[in-house]
DNA sequence: GCGGATTTTTACGCGATTTTTACGACCCAA
DNA sequence: TTGGGTCGTAAAAATCGCGTAAAAATCCGC
C-alpha cells in the first residue's frame, strides 16, 4: 500500500506544526486546511484515507463539517477537541465521527487511533478485489494465481506466470520485448530478447490448442507480443 | 434490525451492574462473562455485534483476550480500562481493539461509541464469519485452537498452529514465503525461508495422509504455499 | 537443575526451473 | 538469389528451490 493520505482541518498553528512533524515522520502524506470550508474542499480533492478535524474552527462548526462530509463519503473522521465534555463527544460521534480525542493528547495515541481507522477501511476494500481475466477458453485468476484453459487448470512456473500477467495487464495492446524483459526479468536483463521467445513458446504449448497457430498469444513482428482481446 | 447483541467481559460486579442497567435499558441484548476464558467462549457462542472488554481481568490479560479474538473474528472490540496511560491505549489498539475508554467513563459516551462500532459493521454486514474451517477430513476450530483430521485430534505446536491459521485466513489464495514469515515469525525474520519449508513438512506429516502427495497444503513453486479450497 | 517439547541450524539429494546453446523456417531488402 | 535479421522449436547444461532428516540450541514446566 502507498503512504496513507491524511487531511488535517485545524486552525491553531502550533497544533498543525506538531501534527505535521508527527505524521510526516511516520510516512503519512499530509494535507492541511485551516477552516471548515477549506477542509471540505481539501477532502473532496485529496481523497484521503483519514480526516482529522478540530471542533473549534473559525468559520463552520466542526460538527457541521462532519455532517457535510457524511453526505457523500464514509472516510474515517477523527475529532480533536479542547472540549472534553461528554455531550460534545456524543454529538460528534453521532454526527458521523469515528473517534474523538480530547486535548491535550499524546502523539502515539493519535497515531494508534489512526491505524485503527486505516484497518477499518482496509477491510472494506477487500471485497472489491475480484480480479479475473477471461478470453475464450483462457481464464486467469489473478487473485488466486491460477490459470485455466476451459475446465483444465494449467500449472505455470513463476516466470511463465509473470510473463502472462504482464500481457494480461496490457491486454489488447502490444508489449515490446524491452517492456517484457524489464517486467519479468528485471531492468538488468534488458538485452536477452531470446528469453522472451523461449518462454512464449512454453506458454503457447501450455495454453494454446494449436501452438503454431496461436489464438491468444500473438506475435507482433519486429515489435513484441500482444494478448488478444475480445 | 433486531436488537444488537453485546458481550461484556468484566470482573468488577458494580461495573457489570451499571452497564447491565444502561445497555438493556437501551434495547441491547447483553451477555456477561467475568473472566477472559469465559469471555472467549461467550463471544464464540453468542456471535455478538460488539464486545466490551476490561483490561484488568482475573485470569488472562485483556490484551491477550483481544489477540485471541482477532485470530478468528473482526467483531468490534471496545476496551474499558482503569489505566489511562498512553502506552496501554496504544498496545490495546494495536492488538486489534477498535476503541478505548478510560474509567471513569460516562454512560452516554460509551453508548455513542457503541453506536459508532455498530455503524461500522452495518456496512460490511453479512460476511460469513465462521470460527471454524473445514476442508475434507481437515477441520480447524479457530475458537478453541483445536485441529482435527477426521475424528482424530492433532496436537500442533504454537508455530505450526500459527502457520496453519495464516493459510486458513487466505484459504484458496497463494501466500508467499514473505507473508508467512512476517505473519508467523515477525517482520525481522523475513529472509529465513527455510523455516517455512521445515514447518510445512511438520504440518504435512501431522495433517496429510500422504505427506509426499499433499491434498491440503499445496506448494506453489517459486512463490509460496496455498491451502486448497473447495 | 532436569527432562521433554519446541525451535533453530545445518546438510544434502532430487527434481523443477531457468539459462544456454543450437538449428531450421521465414521475411525482406540488397 | 542471397544474406542478415527475426522468430519458433528443441534439447542440453547449469542453477535453484523444495523436501527431508537429524543434530544443536533453546524454552518451559516441574
Amino acid at each position: 500500500m502507498p503512504d496513507p493520505v491524511v487531511v488535517l482541518i485545524e486552525d491553531e498553528p502550533q497544533i498543525r506544526r506538531f501534527l505535521r512533524a508527527t505524521l510526516t515522520g511516520q510516512g503519512y502524506r499530509l494535507f492541511e486546511a485551516t477552516s471548515g470550508a477549506d477542509g471540505l474542499v481539501e477532502v473532496g480533492s485529496r481523497q484521503p484515507d483519514v480526516v482529522i478535524v478540530d471542533l473549534g474552527l473559525p468559520d463552520i462548526d466542526g460538527i457541521e463539517v462532519i455532517r457535510r462530509l457524511r453526505e457523500w463519503t464514509d472516510v474515517p473522521v477523527i475529532v480533536l477537541s479542547a472540549r472534553g465534555q461528554e455531550r460534545d463527544k456524543v454529538t460528534a460521534l453521532d454526527a458521523g465521527a469515528d473517534d474523538y480525542v480530547s486535548k491535550p493528547f499524546g502523539a502515539s495515541e493519535l497515531l494508534a487511533r489512526i491505524r485503527v481507522a486505516l484497518r477499518h477501511t482496509a477491510g472494506a476494500s477487500h471485497e472489491a478485489d475480484e480480479a479475473a481475466f477471461k478470453l475464450g477458453e483462457l481464464q486467469v485468476d489473478l487473485l488466486h494465481r491460477r490459470v485455466f484453459v476451459g475446465e483444465r487448470e494449467v500449472h505455470l512456473t513463476p516466470i511463465e506466470y509473470k510473463l502472462l500477467t504482464t500481457l494480461v495487464q496490457h491486454a489488447g495492446k502490444v508489449v515490446t520485448h524491452q517492456q517484457l524483459l524489464r517486467e519479468v526479468w528485471g531492468p538488468t536483463h534488458t538485452d536477452q530478447a531470446h528469453y522472451v521467445r523461449v518462454y512464449m513458446a512454453h506458454l503457447r504449448h501450455k495454453l494454446e490448442s494449436e501452438p503454431a497457430r496461436p489464438r491468444y498469444l500473438l506475435t507482433e513482428p519486429g515489435v513484441g507480443y500482444r494478448l488478444a482481446a475480445e
